[in-house]
DNA sequence: GTCTATAACCTGATAGAC
DNA sequence: GTCTATCAGGTTATAGAC
């Protein structure tokens, strides 16, 4: 028999702690967050908290650790990979952050804002430069040389993120919901290359 | 005689508390922040605080008043003139954006962290109808009616200040110094209204 | 208006029983 | 592993002297 024997009630406690976790961070922000109110989101006691995670620091790095991983996990392979041309990355990174981002919409935005606070504490540990001296760079360099090719890195992952950036002021200001925000990020997978490469072109 | 005998030294009392909580609140968001880091920043006694602003939060609301004032400010009278072009506005909000936030880069940040923390606080305020029914979105409309003209409203914002958002990162990174970041944003000033007219083009 | 002192409460973390 | 009780320190806000 499997240790687990239901599906969400039966993780373990470290898991349900975790999971709970996740959630308070991500809402309120490490500084807003209580371990009361993770303890409470989790159901469990405030004592096993510190007993499986030491400290409520400690707990806050192992989840912002997943969320960079999920962050810069999904691109940095494609923007790497010497086999693929500049089109096909481009429409690549569209699709697969769009995808990553809509099951997981507050990832940019919990980062940028945890980063922004505390910079030093997360930016030794992210391979800035699989992104700064990537093959895509390089690609950039070759098909407009006359200009840096860090305005198309930040086009690209511009038009991809910055909805999602501004997401929570469209849904609560009431213009979009949030069936009609994920009917437009949907629409972009396609009309983002088709930008890019219009904006590519030299004119 | 005027009152300020001093530019900077002799600002009234309450002048020297909304300064550095402009500061604070900025650097460190409104949870992170004590009252007493406030006090501290502007040399001035931690009950004059409450003497004057009544709690920190009626602080806080006041100080992003400000900053949503200077953010949305900037673009609303652009967007909603209906002698200027389509062209003329987005030439306008580039560079206008650019230079507001060059002088106060991390304003988008600051606004978008605290209103995904607590959007309802702060969206009942803000002009949003004013954005997204102006007459640049009629504009939109006219020269794209097979498109979503909230397409174009993400990409003329997201190319113009999704940089700004990133600029921590990059930054702290070490990938641009703050020197080399202004360069590259001026730049994008002219850059924007052509890669901006290459989207809105029908291929 | 400005200061010191302190009230009243909250928060992270742990000791110790089970 | 899990719980209750509690400590030690921090935090906002105010009372009251000057």
């Amino acid at each position: 028999m499997s240790k687990k024997k239901k599906i969400e009630v039966d993780l373990s406690t470290e898991e349900k702690i975790k999971a709970a976790a996740r959630t308070v961070f991500t809402k309120k922000g490490y500084a807003a967050t209580r371990t009361r109110d993770i303890a409470e989101e989790s159901g469990i006691n405030l004592a096993l908290l510190n007993y499986y995670f030491r400290s409520k620091e400690k707990l806050f790095e192992l989840i912002m650790m997943e969320k960079l991983n999920s962050f810069f996990g999904t691109i940095a392979p494609i923007l790497g990979d010497k086999t693929l041309t500049l089109e096909q990355k481009i429409a690549m990174v569209a699709e697969n952050y769009t995808k990553v981002l809509t099951e997981n919409p507050d990832l940019p935005l919990f980062i940028l804002s945890e980063m922004r606070m505390n910079p030093e504490q997360f930016v030794t540990k992210l391979p800035f430069e699989k992104l700064f001296e990537s093959h895509f760079i390089k690609q950039l360099q070759e098909t407009r040389p006359d200009l840096h090719p860090m305005h198309f890195l930040m086009n690209i992952l511009g038009l991809t993120v910055f909805p999602f950036i501004v997401r929570p002021v469209l849904i609560a200001s009431g213009v979009l919901n949030e069936k009609a925000f994920n009917a437009r990020t949907e629409e972009r997978i396609s009309l983002i290359p088709k930008w890019m490469n219009a904006m590519l072109k030299k004119k």
